[in-house]
DNA sequence: CAGCAATGCACAATCGATTCCACAAACTGC
DNA sequence: GCAGTTTGTGGAATCGATTGTGCATTGCTG
C-alpha cells in the first residue's frame, strides 16, 4: 500500500490538477473518458480515496443518519433490549442499501434541548429516533422547525411529527379476538403502562371486550419494561391472584416471555391453562418455548418505511405519519 | 432558537474573534476567565455550537468508531442475530462513556480490500470488528499496517491483531466438565464448524473426554449459524439418531436455543433425559424455559476491555491480545 | 478559412472550524 | 521608571476535498 495523504499529492502523482481528479473520480463535470479511466486505474492501485471529512464539510452533507435511542427511567436496562437491537439492525441495513451510515447512539434525555443539541452539532444529515417513550413533547416541538427527522412509534390525532408504527388500536383488537376466538373469557393484559404505543394497544383490547359484552373481566397485570423485572412483576402479581386468567395479552414481546416465564414459575402450562399473545413479531419469539403467538408489526418492513419517508424529508417533502398492518401469527402459545 | 450558522457569524455578535471564541468554548488556550463566561452564555442562549465535521477535518480525528460486523456466507440471517446485536450495545454504551460516537456498518466482505476500503476513508478513528468470520486472514494483514483496530474473537498463537475473546478451550472444557458433573454419558457437541472459536470450544470440550476416557463418545451435531436453520439442522439430526445423548454442549447460546426447541419438538424433557449447555451468556438465554445454563463470556465486561485496548492503541500504545475467564452460569437446562 | 461552439482542464474560492504566531496591554522585579 | 515577562486577543494559515469560472485547444459550420 501507498501513502497517498491528500488529493494533491495524488493529483501531482497523476500529473493533472486536484479539479479533475475530483471530477473524474466522482463522474461529475467534463473529463475525457482516456483521463478518467486513467485516474481511476491510478486511484484503484494506489489505493487512494477522497478524505470523507473534507468532502462532508464542502457538500454539507454527511451521508450518516443518526438513529437515537432515548432511554427513559430505565436506562441500564434497555442497553440489551431485544426490541431496539433488532430495530436498529433493520435500519442499519435499509440505510446502507441507500448509501448513508448509521450513527448510533444512546441519550439520556436531560432536560428538553437534547434533541437540539444533537442536531446541533452537524454530525448528521437525519435523524430516526426509536419509541417516543417520555420525551414525545421534546419530539413534537422539535419536529416543527427540524424536518429531516422520523418516528418509530404511537401516532396520535394532531401529531405534527412523522412517525411510522403498527396501527396499535387495531392490532390490539387482533390480539383479543385471538384469544376469545381459542375460547378464552378471562382476560389479562400485561405490560408497562406509560408511553402511547401501549396505551392503543390496551385501548384496542377494551373495545373489543365491551363489544363483546366481556369488559368487566379484563385484568390488568402492570409491569416494568425491563425483560427480568417484568418476569418477577407479573410473577409477583398471578402467584397471589384469586381467579388466574385463561387469555393473557401482553404488550410487547418481551413482556409475553417474562409471562410465559411466569407462568412456567408457577407450573402453569401453556397453551392448556392459558393462552399468551405477544406483540412485536421480534425473532426470538419464535424461539422461546412454547414459540410466541403474536402480533406482528413487520419491523423490517418498518425499518424500510422509516428510511424511505426520511430520506424524501431530506429531498424536502413533507410526508405523512404512516401505520403499518399488524398482523396475527399463530404459533403454540395460544 | 436563533439562526447562527458558522463561528464567524457567532463572533461577530460576541464581538471578539472567531479564535477567542473556539478558545472559549473550548476551554483550551488563554483566555480571560470573563470573556469566557460572557461567550459560554451567549452560546448557551443562542444555541450556537461548533460545527462537527469542520472541526473533524481540522483537528484530523472524528471522535467515531467503527464497529463492523462481517457477514459470511449466511448474510441475510446475522441480522437478528442476537449475539452482534447485544455485543454493539454493549459498545456503544462503553463508547459514549470516552466521548465517542459509533458508526455501524454491516458488511459484505468482498475481496480482500473491504477493510482498506473503509479505514481510507477516513470517516473513523478506529474500528473494531465483530466476529473473524471467514476473515480472519484479511484481519490479520491489515492489523500490520493499521493500529487502531480491536477484533472480538478467537486468539491464535502467532496472531498479530490485538482481540478480546473468553478463552474458548478453558470454556468448552468448563462446560463439559459441569455436564459430566451432572452425570452425563453420551456426549453430543452441537454447533457451526467454522471460525476460529468454535473449533476451540470444541477441542476444550475433546480434551476433557479424553481425560476422563469418555472420548469415543462424543457425537458432533454440526448445525447452520442462525437460529431457524440451527433448529431445523438439529432436530432432523436428532430425530434420526440412533442412541440419544444425555448431555448437549452447544457452541453458543443460539445454538443451544435451537437445541432446546428441537428437543421439545421431539418430546425430549430439558434437563431430565437430555441436558444442554450453550455458551455466550447472552441475556435471552435467561428467558428461554427452561433458562439455559451457559458459559458466560461476560460480554459487557468484554465491551469494556475492547474499548480500552482501542482507546489505548489510539493513543499509539501497542496492546495485547487478552482473554476473558469464562464462567459457569447454572440454570434449568442441565 | 474565418467564426463560433464545445470540450478538457487549471486556478482559486469555499465549507467552518482550530491553532500558530504576532502584538499590545498589563504586570513584575529591580 | 525601565526592561522583561505574562496575559488576552486578533489575523491568517490550515485541514482536504468540491465546484464556479475562465482560458486554451479542438472541431464544426457556412
Amino acid at each position: 500500500m501507498s501513502n497517498i495523504k491528500n488529493l494533491k499529492e495524488f493529483a501531482q502523482l497523476a500529473g493533472v490538477s486536484t479539479a479533475t481528479i475530483s471530477r473524474a473520480l466522482s463522474g461529475t463535470g467534463r473529463v475525457s473518458e482516456e483521463t478518467r479511466e486513467r485516474v481511476a486505474a491510478l486511484a484503484e492501485r494506489l489505493g487512494y480515496q477522497p478524505n470523507a471529512t473534507a468532502r462532508n464539510l464542502r457538500t454539507q452533507r454527511t451521508m450518516t443518519i443518526g438513529v437515537l435511542v432515548p432511554l427513559g427511567h430505565e436506562a441500564a436496562q434497555h442497553l440489551s433490549d431485544p426490541f431496539f437491537n433488532t430495530m436498529t439492525g433493520f435500519l442499519a441495513d435499509a440505510l446502507s442499501d441507500h448509501g448513508y451510515d448509521l450513527l448510533l447512539s444512546r441519550v439520556l434525555p436531560k432536560g428538553d434541548r437534547w434533541l437540539d443539541r444533537y442536531i446541533g452539532s452537524g454530525k448528521v444529515d437525519g435523524i430516526i429516533v426509536i419509541g417516543q417513550s417520555t420525551e414525545f413533547a421534546v419530539i413534537e416541538t422539535v419536529s416543527r422547525r427540524y424536518l429531516p427527522m422520523v418516528v418509530w412509534g404511537g401516532q396520535v390525532s394532531g401529531q405534527n411529527h412523522c412517525s411510522v408504527g403498527s396501527d396499535n388500536r387495531k392490532g390490539g383488537a387482533l390480539a383479543i379476538r385471538h384469544l376469545i376466538e381459542r375460547g378464552c373469557r378471562r382476560i389479562a393484559f400485561a405490560g408497562p403502562t406509560q408511553g402511547p404505543e401501549f396505551g392503543e394497544r390496551l385501548q384496542g383490547v377494551k373495545q373489543v371486550l365491551r363489544e363483546t359484552g366481556l369488559s368487566e373481566t379484563l385484568i390488568e397485570l402492570p409491569s416494568h419494561f425491563e425483560p427480568g423485572a417484568a418476569f418477577e412483576d407479573i410473577r409477583a402479581q398471578l402467584e397471589g391472584i384469586a381467579a388466574m386468567p385463561d387469555g393473557i395479552v401482553a404488550g410487547s414481546d418481551v413482556t409475553a416471555i417474562g409471562v410465559l416465564r411466569a407462568l412456567q414459575a408457577l407450573d402453569i402450562d401453556v397453551p392448556g391453562q392459558v393462552k399468551v399473545i405477544g406483540y412485536d413479531g421480534l425473532p426470538v419469539g419464535a424461539q422461546v418455548s412454547p414459540p410466541l403467538t403474536t402480533i406482528d408489526q413487520q419491523l423490517r418492513h418498518g425499518a424500510g418505511m422509516i428510511v424511505d419517508l426520511l430520506l424524501r424529508r431530506l429531498a424536502g417533502e413533507t410526508t405523512e405519519s404512516r401505520m403499518i398492518e399488524p398482523i396475527l401469527i399463530v404459533r403454540a402459545s395460544t
